[in-house]
DNA sequence: AATGAATGAGGATTCATTCAT
DNA sequence: AATGAATGAATCCTCATTCAT
C-alpha cells in the first residue's frame, strides 16, 4: 500500500505524502466511526465533522467513499445486521437436543449479541425508522421476523414432541425475545442518561426459570 | 363563536374573523399536534411549521406559549407522562386479591395505555434520549422504576404468600413488562413503516399463561 | 383621574373600569417612556413591549398614537428638539452686554441643556443618523446650523467691535461648541458603559479662560 | 491566480473558478466588507447578506471566520482600534520641541486619522456602544483616555516650563481635542445625510490661533 | 486520493404590526 | 379606547454537500 510511493520518495521529488491510500479498510473504518457518533447522538444530531474526526480524516474523505450523510447512515446499519441469525439457523436445524435446551442455547446468543457493538442497532434502527423507513423494514424482515421466526420453530418442535404444554407459539417465542431485547434497547437507550439502571440481574436465569417452566409440560 | 356571531352573519357583516383567541386551550392544542408531529417524523425531522399547521394556528404563536422546539417537546412528554400510575399503585395497595389476579389485572391496565395516544411516548422518549437526557431521566425514574417496582412488589407478595416459587423478582417483573412495552415499541416505532407486523396475538393470555404460569408452585 | 369612577363603582355597576382614557397626556408619557427606552438600548434593540411596560400600557395601545416605531422615534427627537434655541436667539439679539460675557452666557446655557433629560438627544440622533436621515438632517438644520451660527454671530460681533482678534469665525465657534456637546455625547453614550469618566471638570471655566482668551485682543 | 493560470485559460479550458481559498486574506477583507455595511447602515440595519455581498463570498462563509454577527462587529473595531497612539506617545517622549510645537503636531496627527478609514470608529463606537458595552469601555480606555491623556501631559509639560498660564489641564487637553474628535462623529454620523456641511474651515488653524494662543503666556 | 475552504438552501427564532375581544 | 393574543415577514445561523487545491 504505501510502499509504491516510496519510489517517489526515494527519488527525493515529493516531500512525503501527507495521506496514503488505505482504499480497503477507509469504508469500515468510517463505518465504525459512524456507528460511534449515531450512538451517541442520534442521526441528526451527529454532523459529518463528528465523524469524520472520530475517523481520523477529513470531511470531504467522507464523499469519495458514501454519497450522502443517510447513505453512511444505511451503510451502518446494514454493515452490523448482517448474518447475526445465520449460524443459530443452521444449529438449531441440525440439533438433536431438547426444546428446552435449544431455547437455552438461544437466549445465551441473543445475550451475548447484547454485549457486542452491534447491540447499539437495535435503538437506532428504532429511533430512525421514521427516517429511515426502508431500514426499518430491513430490520423487521432481517432480525425481528426471523429471530421470532426461529424461536417460535423451536418452541412449536417442543409441543409437537409433547414437551412443552400447547400454547399460541408466536406470543410464546416474543415473550421470550421480548426481555433480552428490551434490555438491550434500555441498555443502549436510556441507561447512559438515567441514574439509576433497571436493577434486572440473572435475566437470562429467570427467563429459563420462568418461561421455559411456564411452557412445559406439567407432569 | 357560533350563536352570538349568528345575528351578523346573517346580515351579511363579519365574513368571520381570521382568527380566535384561545389562550387558555391553547397550549394543550399546540402539544396534541406536536405529539402528532413528532411522533410521524421524529423531534428534528420535524418542522414548526408542521406543527403550527397542524394545530392550525401560525409558527409565532407557538413562541407565546414554548420557550423553544426542545420546550415544546418537554412539554409534549411531561403533559403525556403524568399520573399513569398512580391510580394501578392505589388499587393494588388497597387490593385484596391473589397475586396471580393482580398480575392480569396490571397486564390488562398496560395493555389498555398502549392503545391509547400516550402509547407513542415510550418510542419518543427511547428515539429522543440522546438529545434529552433529562427525560430520559425523568421516564425512568416516572413510569420503568415505578412500573417495576409495583408489578415486583406483586411478584413478593404472591412468593410470600406461597402462592409464587422463589424467583427474582425483579427480572420476573421484567419478564412480564417488557413484552408489553417492546409491543408498544414495535407498534409505534417500526410497525407504521414494515410491510409486516409481529404477529402476535394474544399476548396478553399468553403473558397470565406461561408467565404466570411459571411463577405459580407446582403442587 | 381616579376619583370619578369612585362613583360609579359606588352604584355597584361596573366592577370599575379597567383603563381610563387620557388622551390628551397619553403621547407625551409614551414620548417620555420611549425616551428612556431609546437612551438606554438604541432604535432597534428597543421592544415595543419595553416602551409599552415602561409607559405602562399595553403595546396595542402604542398603535393609537403613533403609526410605527419609527413614527414613534421621529417623535421622540421631535418633541425633545423643540424650541431649545430661539431664546437665546431673541436674548442675544436684544443684549448689549460684550462678546466676551454673551459667550459666557451661552455656554452657560449649553451646559444647562447637557443636563436636562433633552441632553440625550444628539446622542440618539447620531447613533441612528443612517436609520433617518431625515432626522439628522433636522438636526443638523434645526441645532448645529442655528447653533454655530448664534455662536459665529457673536464672535463676528467681537471683531467688528474690535473685543476680538480678526480670525476664522465660523471654527472659533466651533472650537467653543464642540467640547460642550462631545461631553454630552461622551455622558449619555459612552460613560454609561465605561468604568471611567472624561475626568474633565471646570469645563465652562477652562472654555473661559482659555478660548475665550485666545480671541481677545492683546492690549 | 492569473500567472499560473494563463496557460490553462489560453487553452480555453478551465472556467475560471467559481471561488477560490484564500484563507489568509479572507479575515481581513470580511472586517473590510463589514466596516463598509456597518458605517453605512449601522449594526442591526446590517444584513449579514449585506456585508456577504460585499466582500463578494457565500453568508456562510462569513461563519469559518467569525462566531457571530456581533463578533463581527467586534473585530471590526479591534482591528481598527489597534495602535494608532503608540507611535505618537513614543514620539512626544522622545522630543524636545516646544509644547505648542508638540500640540500643533498631535492636531495635524488626529486630523490625519479623522481622513482615513479608521475615521468611521468613532461613531460606529457611540452608536452601538449601548449594544456593545464592552467596546465602549475598550475604545474609553484606548483611545479617549490615552489621548486625552497624551494631550494632557504636553500641556503640564508647557505649564512647568512656564510656556503656558497655569490652566485645568485635562480640561484644556479635551478643548482642543473636542473640536477634532467631533468634526469626525458629523463627517462620518450626520454629514451624508444633511444638506449642508459644518462649514467649518481651517479647524487646525483656528485651533493653533485660538486655543494655543489662549494657552500662552502674555508677555 | 485527500483535504478543508466555500457554498447556500433550510429552519428556528424574533418582533413590529394587526385585530378579535 | 384599551388590550394582548395572533400573525408572518424578516433574518441569523447551521451544516450537508461541493470543489479548488
Amino acid at each position: 500500500m504505501t510502499r509504491k510511493s516510496l519510489t517517489a520518495t526515494q527519488r527525493g521529488r515529493r516531500p512525503a505524502p501527507r495521506w496514503q491510500r488505505r482504499k480497503e479498510s477507509r469504508p469500515d473504518e468510517i463505518v465504525a466511526a459512524a456507528l460511534v457518533c449515531f450512538t451517541e447522538k442520534g442521526f441528526s444530531a451527529t454532523l459529518l465533522d463528528d465523524v469524520a474526526a472520530q475517523a481520523g480524516i477529513a470531511k470531504g474523505t467522507l464523499y469519495r467513499y458514501f454519497e450522502s450523510k443517510e447513505d453512511l447512515f444505511r451503510a451502518v446499519v446494514h454493515t452490523n445486521l448482517g448474518t447475526a441469525l445465520t449460524a443459530a439457523e443452521h444449529e438449531i436445524a441440525a440439533s438433536h437436543s431438547s426444546a428446552a435446551e435449544l431455547i437455552a442455547g438461544l437466549i445465551q446468543r441473543m445475550a451475548e449479541r447484547i454485549a457486542s457493538p452491534a447491540g447499539v442497532l437495535p435503538h437506532l434502527v428504532f429511533a430512525e425508522a421514521a427516517r429511515f423507513p426502508d431500514l426499518a423494514r430491513f430490520y423487521v424482515d432481517t432480525v425481528i421476523a426471523r429471530g421470532l421466526g426461529l424461536m417460535e420453530r423451536v418452541i412449536k418442535h417442543g409441543i409437537a414432541t409433547g414437551e412443552f404444554r400447547p400454547v399460541d407459539t408466536r406470543s410464546a417465542a416474543f415473550c421470550i425475545i421480548a426481555p433480552l431485547a428490551l434490555e438491550t434497547l434500555f441498555r443502549h437507550g436510556l441507561e447512559p442518561h438515567a441514574k439509576r439502571g433497571l436493577g434486572v440481574k440473572d435475566l437470562k436465569e429467570t427467563l429459563v426459570n420462568v418461561n421455559i417452566e411456564g411452557l412445559l409440560r406439567r407432569k
